[in-house]
DNA sequence: AATAACCCATGACTTTTGTCATCCCGGTCT
DNA sequence: AGACCGGGATGACAAAAGTCATGGGTTATT
């Protein structure tokens, strides 16, 4: 039997998803958390082979998640059940330790299948993706850069970002303009846009 | 047996939702659709008592969807199911005809509740929501103004959102100005960003 | 030791945006 | 008829945002 942790926010689909699961003679859905910083103690406690994590979680998302589990648990493979195909999570994912990727557009039935082969050792990856992924690299951006999109992208002016990361308004302004000019946006909330959209945020 | 047409885009969750369902002995997916502009064709060739929409959808949304089929086939009984629990959505679901809303949140045990609740022509609706959109009424936005936040949240500048809507650039500016103001908002995107997560978008 | 990134900061400058007052027009409500 | 609202427009002005040159600091890489 193949011990599956499930992790996604979503009630009904994580419950949809469980029994989908159990549908499967040689899988077991041992936990359900719904939140991404209930993964670890979960895992802990209940000893998966599998965890299967969404990305878009309250309190931590799948890749933070999975990066914990990766370090405090090696020996449970870590599956990435995402909505959005962005190259930048699938990047993010495998260089947190995850042994695989699937989309939630894909049909239900490779879930299972994923699943097993993941259990299994193997790494589980649409080849499409993946050859995006490194097609596009790690995105243009530095660290900074990509605070000061994330920032901007709540709504604030620049003084208040300044202020929470403790910059000059003109060092923040230096960040965005370069930025902007990266990513061939026409202001800051299009770059952000643009960056998000890549998964390079 | 109650016949469930089921648009969702998402093909895993989808088919997790409609192997959930068949679990019930009184229910029947009797068709399955991942655009909201396949939903019509599809309830007219399958004759469902109830479709189950999602809002979030390419090619058109669910509450277009609803409304659609609530003039083409209304015996057909309309249950939104989605992810955001925002008034604006309740508010334009019920409008267009529909006789249910549930949230992705809910357990999924209300589900099947939900929709024998749905067939039997009672009006299902989480009574927290809707208290909530009863209250915040249908938003202070006029129609322009909607109009050039959707546009201001594309990151494009105001000449091409003049250009796009056949206005003058003073008179975009003048329609944002006013929405800012209602929105007690710090610049457009802060005001799209206002008006989309209350569902006014 | 030199080079190259990245980070932080200023100051000066231009462009974009937001605000306000003031028009005009066409509906609608009283 | 008059008041009101939404839409459209203009011009003027102030504030915010973006660009550019420049300088100094750190840390890797060569």
């Amino acid at each position: 039997m193949i011990r599956v942790l499930l992790a996604e926010d979503q009630t009904m689909v994580r419950q949809a998803l469980a029994s989908l699961l159990d549908l499967e003679d040689d899988l077991e859905v041992v936990a359900q958390v719904e939140r991404g910083d209930e993964v670890l103690a979960a895992a802990l406690s209940s000893k998966p082979d599998v965890a299967l994590l969404d990305i878009e979680m309250p309190g931590q998302d799948g890749i933070a998640a999975a990066a914990e589990l990766a370090r405090e648990l090696p020996r449970c493979r870590i599956l990435i059940l995402t909505t959005f195909g962005r190259p930048g999570y699938l990047r993010r994912a495998m260089e947190s330790g995850a042994s695989g990727f699937l989309l939630k557009d894909a049909p239900a039935r490779d879930l299972a299948v994923a699943i097993r082969r993941t259990a299994g050792g193997e790494r589980v990856v649409d080849p499409q993706l993946a050859a995006q992924a490194l097609s596009e690299g790690k995105g243009p951006l530095t660290w900074r850069e990509r605070e000061v999109l994330s920032a901007s992208n709540l709504g604030s002016g620049i003084g208040e970002m300044a202020d929470r990361l403790h910059l000059s308004e003109g060092t923040v302004r230096n960040h965005l303009s370069s930025a902007i000019q990266k990513l061939e946006a026409r202001n800051r909330f299009d770059a952000a846009r643009i960056a998000e959209q890549k998964g390079w945020l």
